[in-house]
DNA sequence: TGTACATCAGTGAACGCGCGTTCACTGATGTAC
DNA sequence: TGTACATCAGTGAACGCGCGTTCACTGATGTAC
């Protein structure tokens, strides 16, 4: 193939995007955080993408496999962000840090946390969603027992503490996100912290 | 004027509606029922009241105007929903009637619970809303402390303890309503509220 | 190593839809005299 | 008590918009022989 023909090709737009699955994800997360869950549309996640409007259809079928997507996502880089604050603190003090880390992700990426619950605009039952989200339990609830619960077990029934302390802390970071909190000293987000249930 | 003229009138479907503001709030709350909130709009609220399309608007400046409305309606729903509990309920146990009626609340009217807290669609520098949710909060924190704050007080600083106890009601409630407690036994929920923190 | 061909990932124009909002209007109500 | 008139609460047709989805298509990739 000549040189020439070659470098025009790679400065013209390329007829296949690439990496067209991760780009949509970014925009759709671009535009949730832009301007809200009732901002979101598949053409203009599209449009960010470079890309036509029939284009996302092959990678997801629809806005909501999109934005599961993004919520599968979410959940991943939450798993993350606790494991990192798990992994920091000592044992003593590891589930207030998973809390504070935990409310500290929801105020980061608001509309990202926003959506990962959104029962109405996702596909619950996919199963890269589910597995996410089960694994950034997993996480809270070894550092709340300071037991290594191996994901893939058979259902177990959790300890109603780790349920209660999770309810906190993600009732919590709800409150924040919705306004209920304002005019609050700083101070507050540790007390609450300090009251979380521990194992009976 | 003839009686037979009188009769006609008031077969036929009047001009005036008597109480739409009412009615649109009511046709509202069946929509976000039925349909979520990604189900909603005004043409269909004012389709189900009879109504056309224009006439909203000269009780509610738009969507987010009723859509306000609704939660507002849904705060004072829940502050009576609330009272009733605590007032049925022993000094010693009245936090956990209200944590256990709170809950209820979201699980009986799941879509209105979700609207309350979506700052998104909302107008929420609404005099009424906010007026509503701080009864609401009221009835709770009374419940909470045994004392009796006036509503209208100057601005006060809840004890932490409160605010601890608030998200671990919300957070279940939410975990709940968005499909996280599936699979746990019945008797989770009396678990968790008897974590509630008392005050120090 | 070359070539034919199936498959995959994109195009872009077109569709029908329901939406919010605007418009000039009309019918009912309530108030001033 | 009757009447004139302002105000209020509705009509319904029309608008432009962005949306999701469909369609026949095309260009690039990868694989079998």
């Amino acid at each position: 193939m000549p040189a020439q023909l070659n470098s025009v090709k790679s400065n013209a737009r390329p007829y296949h995007h690439g990496d067209l699955q991760s780009a949509l994800v970014l925009a759709a997360e671009q535009i949730l955080t832009e301007k809200g869950v009732a901002g979101f549309s598949l053409r203009e996640a599209a449009r960010r993408a470079g890309v036509s409007p029939a284009a996302p259809a092959h990678h997801f079928k629809d806005a909501s496999g999109l934005l599961t997507a993004v919520a599968a996502k979410g959940f991943s880089r939450m798993a993350e962000h606790l494991a990192r604050a798990g992994d920091a603190a000592q044992t003593s003090c590891r589930l207030q840090a998973l809390g504070a880390a935990y409310i500290d992700f929801a105020k980061q990426s608001p509309a990202i946390f926003s959506i990962m619950w959104n029962r109405e605009l996702l596909k619950t039952d996919d199963a890269a969603y589910l597995e996410a989200g089960r694994i950034a339990f997993n996480v809270l609830e070894r550092a709340a027992t300071g037991k290594a619960v191996p994901v893939r077990t058979a259902p177990h029934v959790p300890d109603p503490s780790i349920i209660a302390a999770w309810s906190m802390i993600h009732g919590y970071a709800r409150l924040i996100l919705d306004g209920a909190l304002q005019n609050l000293p700083d101070s507050i987000e540790d007390e609450v912290l300090r009251l979380l249930p521990t194992k009976a």
